[in-house]
DNA sequence: CGTGCTATTGAGCAGTTTCAAAAAAGGTGG
DNA sequence: CCACCTTTTTTGAAACTGCTCAATAGCACG
């Protein structure tokens, strides 16, 4: 198995960064984008499957997803998985592993996955150089917490139902909002087991509470994931009213 | 009902500030010291009972406990209620209606608590003017992240024994690296309902579990909530290695 | 064509919930 | 200190949601 390498080329450089035209992100001025561009190193590609980060590993990079979709996990001893959240395109990675020891989590590509990648030595600057940036990640990670705090709320007291069909429109909505769906249909990557580990369900009664979202024609299980076919029904289905939308911040 | 008022008057001022005279927070620098004093404009004491913020709230002020517990919850429109986590001294209340438009989470005070009053307008000038402190902000974000993950993997895959077994060591630990078991006896001042709308599950299961873990000598239900009898029990009970323990930050 | 995932389905079981009610603990005003 | 009222803790029993076990089918890959 060839371990995946950094390429210290940028591919992307920062001043063509797609995800700096899209809507949903806020603009820079031109010193944080030159800031920016020199923070980054390189970037890093990766194929669907692949471990990103791993609980107690020490990373001396932080990225920022350029492409592609992950997700976030943790695991007890005997096996059983959680899964806590998902990174889209603009969210950052492995902050943790660089503001305190070490990482309390892993992370893995949920497709094939770009990062970005930054040094975590240069933070410090950026806190120094950059107050507006720092706000962001700051921003960033308070953000982070308010998703968590959602499925927190519909893992605990949401029904199986409820909790299903929170997590496909909430994975719809912030996967529109950084761009994943370009291609019309909207798919996610999922497998059912993911869907479970995220739920807390085990993947029968996942498998069998879907065929219900399915057969009220919210969605369809299908090639490589699970297609939305009415949002607003699965909005309604969850009894939840969606994020509420802002500029998003990255990096 | 008398509204709480903020005094303006500082009754702790923070060159005497008891947490910062405890080991596990990190010493401040004269600079930063000075300008945390200019930044806290009040103090604000409430008692038990007390809603702090509620959600969607537009919150002018941002706050840390000085002493007390408090904790964070969202509701369902039925009224099904999750906690999220729980707030000690040294921790930041707030930060979301101050970085976004509003909470998306409300707060109530468990026992009677002072928090220090900080204003929302003057964040700016801290993340301008000190660095250090804007990353101490991130790292408090970063660190209750963490704890999201925690308890999410608990509520998601934990049963309910551990995840009993879990919160209350939780809470011991955390509590007492916030200095609040002054007195001999762990009492943690929660209600039965408390800690079943922490965990997930009804009243009912939630007091059939404790009365497990009392059994087993592992704690007592007493007095004014919840007294620790064995956390080194409730540790293995749980599955769970307790806190990575490093310096805390705090403002 | 075998191997290994992923998705399905059925059946019985276990952990939790809901309903109902009683006992215990606390607080208030007299 | 007592009577009364409210909140919290306990218990029992019945109903369900979701889990485990087991087995099958569909696909992709080598």
């Amino acid at each position: 198995m060839a371990f995946p390498k950094i390429s210290s080329s940028k591919q992307t450089p920062c001043e063509a960064c797609p995800l700096r035209k899209m809507p949903t992100f806020r603009d820079f001025t031109q010193e944080e984008l030159d800031f920016v561009s020199s923070f980054k190193t390189g970037e890093l590609t990766l194929n669907a499957g692949t471990t990103v980060l791993s609980e107690g590993a020490q990373s001396a990079h932080l990225f920022t997803v350029l492409s592609g979709w992950a997700f976030r996990y943790k695991m007890l001893d005997d096996g059983r998985r959680q899964i806590l959240n998902y990174a889209m395109p603009g969210d950052l990675v492995g902050l943790q592993a660089t503001l305190m020891a070490e990482m309390q989590h892993s992370v893995e590509a949920l497709s094939s996955l770009t990062l970005c990648v930054f040094e975590r030595e240069r933070l410090g600057h950026l806190y120094r150089d950059q107050p507006d940036l720092a706000f962001d990640i700051t921003w960033i990670a308070a953000q982070e917490e308010r998703i968590l705090d959602e499925h927190l709320l519909s893992i605990g007291r949401r029904t199986a139902m409820e909790r299903a069909a929170y997590l496909l429109a909430f994975l719809t909505q912030r996967g529109r909002a950084s761009g994943l769906f370009r291609d019309d249909p909207t798919v996610v990557p999922l497998t059912q087991q993911h869907v479970a580990d995220t739920l807390g369900l085990s993947i029968v009664h996942t498998n069998k509470t879907l065929k219900k979202l399915a057969e009220r024609g919210l969605l369809r299980w299908g090639e490589r994931g699970c297609e939305i076919l009415d949002e607003e029904g699965l909005l309604k289905a969850a009894g939840w009213e969606g994020m509420p939308e802002s500029k998003r911040r990255f990096i």
